[in-house]
DNA sequence: CTGTTAGCGCTTTCAA
DNA sequence: TTGAAAGCGCTAACAG
């Protein structure tokens, strides 16, 4: 006689049937809670082993109103800015108890809201938000708010009386790496990656902005590349091809920049490699500045000088806003939260 | 009269109660099945978005027996291998309608159980399960293979009878690379990166021995460079520090190697930092080949050449098998796909 | 120490 | 076209 393969899990009343107690008995055992005797555990748990039980989750959360679990959208996950967030935001929550699951949208609004919605259904008991801002998906995420799901976001515009806020200080890290460059000399200085959306590559160009401005050095317009399509058809990995062509596009000018500030690390690194290929040098011929501070930042040659952001940081503390939140009773006011970034000034800028 | 700020969602009775109608006419209303009066439904929907009523997924999920949703559980995100692993597994599963829930168990086995726990306590239809193979997350794993959650695993050990293999072809892949530097005339050929578990890494070494082997180059083991420790307890990213130690070692030898392999991009890019920094050249002074063809390779200088895998291909096959699993009603026999890797010659190796 | 009842929010089935 | 009943699998509360 072959044996039957269980096809379905077995349930609780499966094991209280073939034990010959109530399911509530084994509810005991299986959570150990309340009494019961020696004897009637030993027989409910090699029953429970035997058929291979495991309690479903969805029925246990059903019931008890929450899963402990916090969802996170995320952008893309290629670069290590979202890497690091979710890594410190993701131990941040298991020491309180809390599982984490990670969505990623590829910055479309229909995979944002897509995201949005399996985490929902799905009960996690909170949301951090990570993606770039678009407005299908800022719409949807307004629902999800007003229907009182606790949400943090980071690093992305989205105003709500009742959605805390964690980013970076990305004009001043701007303005900082633009006044490095003014500071060694320079005064035809670039930015690679301007994008059209609000975000924080566009503090980042207005912090640029802002310090030629203070330091009455006329904005040139053609030093400034990046691109006019909308940002969300731009998959991750090519802010190196956004680097490297708008470095190409720079060196083709007539009178080119003698420094550039690009939007991130990974842009900078394309734009290196631009200038290497055109037979350059860093930063002799023209310094380079990224964003972010990478682990490959001390790697490029020469090792690029770049503004750090306490990504760390801001996961940890998105996870504990959100936590607050969906512990605390009463309903807090809005809370934000911007930190200092922090000029490393490598081999790149003399 | 302020107006109750409704701590708690809206259920169908809620909607019922206030309509004047039964549960079942809302919830006819909301998934748009059966018969329903234009009148009435129009009703019920105004009261919906009033009350800004979204469905319970645990009940619906609960009262359906499936999720919709597959767990995909990572090692670590931070390379390029497991991002591109994701976004191709994502792109397939959300064609055929599921969603994906991403865990990270940051190469740990407790992490690890804790991913798969949370994951199948959310009763997800299916597994895909990435990380280092452990010996208290293997057994964890096991059992919920056990207890009937499809399960394919990608680039790990993991041999049951019921579970589905994805992998590349790393033996291969490391062969080839050291023929290449063999016949380039190579004949001290040093390896980065060697570690005690038995995972990519260890077949990438065993393809490098076996192309000395078949050459006749005797081993020498003071080429060979790695570490003891556990690799549990080396973050993702300091895999740029192996290479820069490792290859630090090498170059500290009386006889130093004329070529190297390291096990992957980042490690190689670490080692070129040490190369460069003792004021040596690549390739002249040292011939450097990687592994992944991440889109780094391209920028570092010289540019990487490397062994490239199908990463997407290899998460696209993944989700397709778990997919199959999960919609076939016959336990199927288990399903091995290793795929090819090709090496991809730029300016690190003459 | 163990069992019964009720219900989490939803949907399938059958009846009206 | 609508409703009532039952139950997905689990557990809190109460009873014995």
């Amino acid at each position: 006689m072959a044996k039957i393969k269980p096809k379905k899990q077995a349930t609780l009343s499966d094991i209280a049937a073939n034990v010959g107690v109530a399911p509530m008995t084994v509810s005991r055992v299986m959570n150990g809670n309340g009494y019961v005797s020696e004897e009637t555990r030993e027989k409910v748990m090699r029953a429970a082993k035997e058929m291979k039980y495991r309690r479903n989750g969805l029925a246990h959360n059903l019931k008890r109103q929450r899963t402990d679990t916090i969802g996170l959208v995320l952008g893309d996950i290629s670069n290590p800015y979202s890497t690091e967030l979710a890594n410190a935001i993701r131990e941040t929550l298991s020491a309180r108890g809390y599982n984490l699951f990670i969505c990623i949208s590829e910055h479309s609004a229909k995979e944002d809201i897509a995201a949005f919605e399996s985490l929902v259904n799905h009960s996690v008991d909170g949301l951090i938000v990570a993606t770039r801002s678009n407005k299908g998906g800022d719409e949807y995420l307004k629902e999800i708010v007003e229907s009182n799901v606790p949400v943090v976001v980071i690093g992305r515009d989205f105003q709500h009386k009742s959605v805390d806020f964690v980013s970076t200080d990305n004009l001043n890290g701007g303005f900082e790496a633009t006044r490095h460059l003014i500071d060694l000399g320079h005064r035809r200085i670039g930015f690679i990656g301007a994008t059209l959306s609000g975000g924080s590559s566009l503090k980042r160009l207005q912090g640029y902005l802002k310090a030629l401005e203070q330091y009455k050095i006329p904005v040139d317009e053609r030093l400034i590349t990046g691109r006019k399509e909308a940002i969300s058809e731009v998959p991750g990995y090519s802010t190196e091809k956004m680097g490297y062509e708008g470095m190409k596009r720079l060196l083709s000018l007539p009178n080119r920049p003698t420094a550039v500030f690009a939007r991130n690390d990974f842009t900078a690194i394309g734009a290196i490699t631009a200038i290497k290929e055109a037979g350059l040098k860093i930063p002799e011929d023209i310094a380079m500045v990224g964003f972010d501070d990478i682990p490959l930042a001390v790697h490029t040659s020469p090792a690029l000088t770049t503004v750090r952001q306490p990504m760390r940081l801001q996961g940890q503390l998105a996870a504990e806003m959100l936590l607050q939140r969906i512990e605390r009773e009463e309903p807090e006011q809005r809370r934000e939260r911007i930190l200092n970034c922090e000029l490393i000034i490598r081999n790149s800028t003399v």
